[in-house]
DNA sequence: ACGGCCTCTGTAACCGGTTACATGACGCAC
DNA sequence: GTGCGTCATGTAACCGGTTACAGAGGCCGT
């Protein structure tokens, strides 16, 4: 036996289609009418189809959400904020994820039209072309750290550069002179901005300032700070592009006899919870507060069509005893 | 001007909308019509409305998860699991969080009918009765770490009792002959099952069993330890229901002198990435697999009409430095 | 030349809701 | 009694796709 649908409530209520209807959404119907109805739909166990409603109304109560592979904290945060901020504003989450290439990604995101109302995207990998053309045209849209292709989205940025910026200030106030940033992978953006925005928090507070190269993983963090102490250059501040490999720096460092924070301040990047557990001097990112706030926006922009905007994430210093100790 | 429909495009390539249908979506047209009716949608950028779509072919290519509010990574973890499990099979997954009582449950499994194919639903603390009036009845779903209501339905549970014993046998083995547990909270079944079986265990092994109370958060699991301590109890082992509590009782221990694992060995649960970290026994739980699995067997109940099944997802004894030096 | 078959195409019904509009009943003022 | 407004209700169109069925034409064999 198929479920029932609204035709036959309105069947075995002895009433039309329209009758019930308005009883079940609340709208104007005699008293008599609406018993009979709660009456037959209870008796059947009815429930409405979402799908043919979403149809008829032109609206779903579901938000898209499509997102690059992402590993870590970072997938889990940011759905965990934007599941909280749209379970309080009454609307679905619908998820999507990016595997493969860009045509994959126009995939992901054309299928998307007729089953939410709007979307957040967050496609790092995607050129500007590429997505703006993928992007279903009625859709209202934010954008998550990604470059706006055309300036016509709404979009919201993590603000690499003020965390990093910050970090170093904290590192030349407690009095280092010669900092060496382990840097991310090139084509990862937030990467690239940390450490931009380091090297150019640096010069300008006249700190010696140098970069080499690591992935994000924690032992690329190990290896790197291990070659330049076997290389015998001098240092006396780490600041990784993000706490997995502050903390490997972390363990070169010790392992080669060096006392952190007294000889070297160290410091990362994100907060992660190991951070906490080990003292390290990081920058809270806050991302289920950034998924938050990116569904916010969306459904500004989609309740009173809100203007285009360009909103920061700003990120916090948190300063523990990988750096406050220094120079004792 | 509102997105264009399957209309526009035949009354823009001159053929009926049937045959716009048959050439998107690869049913035999005459290559010429093709070719019209291809040329037509990409000119006025049309793309179909899977809403409509799923209303006419009953099938969604969506499936529910209806998870409580879950802290830290279990949400996370889980969620992963079954969205790469969903992209795999070609689902997208519609995420709904339960914040309210029951009866904001039932209102959230009824919204997902008529935009699911399958659901998954964690729902610890609905009754059964609630639960399975709650369910729309031609969905096919699956429950996890649920007791099931009517035994009507497929199940996966962690199979907490395996991973409790596998402590205990071990914390034996090298030696320990009175375990205190920190259970977590009484209402909270996978904290209830793996409190009983490690009593079980310990009973069966002639071990001594003590239980104390924690609320799964690390104070909690370093304040029963300091009381235990103050009060002069003796014991050479702690076994905490899940790693939080753990690590806030390798503290209390540390702290008032007692040396880990020489003097007592601790283990924990779930795993988590900071266990590792310290050197934690615990048992590896491997929550994305769970999420994988409960992806797998509801795909498999949906497109294959499989019958109900009811499994039990084992999880891996870690050995590691707070058990391992025991006694030496 | 004709019937049969095959392929392509179009018309219209259908999925399950919502709602504009029409209809009918009733109460009230004149 | 008539005219008007109000209210509850029903009919049918509509949302945007899919598809059963019918019709049109081409090709074949006889």
């Amino acid at each position: 036996m198929p479920d029932a649908t609204i035709r036959d409530v309105a069947r075995r209520a002895q009433v039309s289609v329209a009758s019930v209807s308005r009883a079940l959404n609340g709208l104007a119907v005699s008293e008599a009418t609406k018993a009979r109805v709660n009456h037959a739909a209870l008796e059947l166990g009815y429930v409405p189809h979402a799908g043919a409603r979403s149809l008829s109304l032109a609206r779903t109560n579901a938000i898209g959400v499509v997102l690059p592979d992402l590993h870590g904290e970072f997938f889990s945060e940011i759905v965990r904020g934007m599941d909280r901020e749209a379970s309080r504003r009454g609307y679905l989450l619908l998820l999507s994820n990016l595997h493969g290439g860009s045509d994959q990604a126009a995939q992901a995101l054309r299928a998307m039209r007729g089953r939410v109302d709007g979307l957040i995207v967050m496609a790092p990998h995607l050129t500007s072309e590429g997505l703006s053309a993928a992007l279903p045209k009625g859709l209202p849209s934010v954008l998550i750290n990604t470059r706006d292709p055309s300036g016509g989205l709404s979009a919201i940025h993590l603000d690499n550069a003020a965390g990093a910026q910050a970090v170093v200030e904290h590192l030349a106030s407690i009095g280092c002179r010669r900092i060496v940033h382990i840097a991310g992978p090139a084509e990862n953006i937030d990467a690239r901005q940390r450490s931009d925005a380091s090297r150019q928090a640096a010069r300008r507070l006249g700190v010696e300032w140098t970069v080499v190269n690591g992935d994000f993983e924690e032992l690329s963090g190990e290896l790197a700070i291990a070659t330049l102490l076997a290389s015998g250059d001098s240092f006396d501040a780490v600041f990784a592009a993000n706490d997995n490999m502050a903390i490997g720096a972390i363990q070169a460092l010790r392992a080669a006899g060096r006392r952190v924070p007294e000889e070297v301040a160290v410091a990362g990047f994100d907060d992660i919870p190991l951070a906490g557990h080990l003292g390290l001097t990081t920058v809270r990112v806050r991302i289920a507060e950034l998924g938050e706030r990116a569904l916010a926006a969306l459904i500004a922009a989609m309740e009173q069509g809100l203007a285009v905007r360009d909103e920061l994430h700003a990120p916090e210093l948190i300063v523990r005893s990988t750096t406050l100790g220094f120079g004792q």
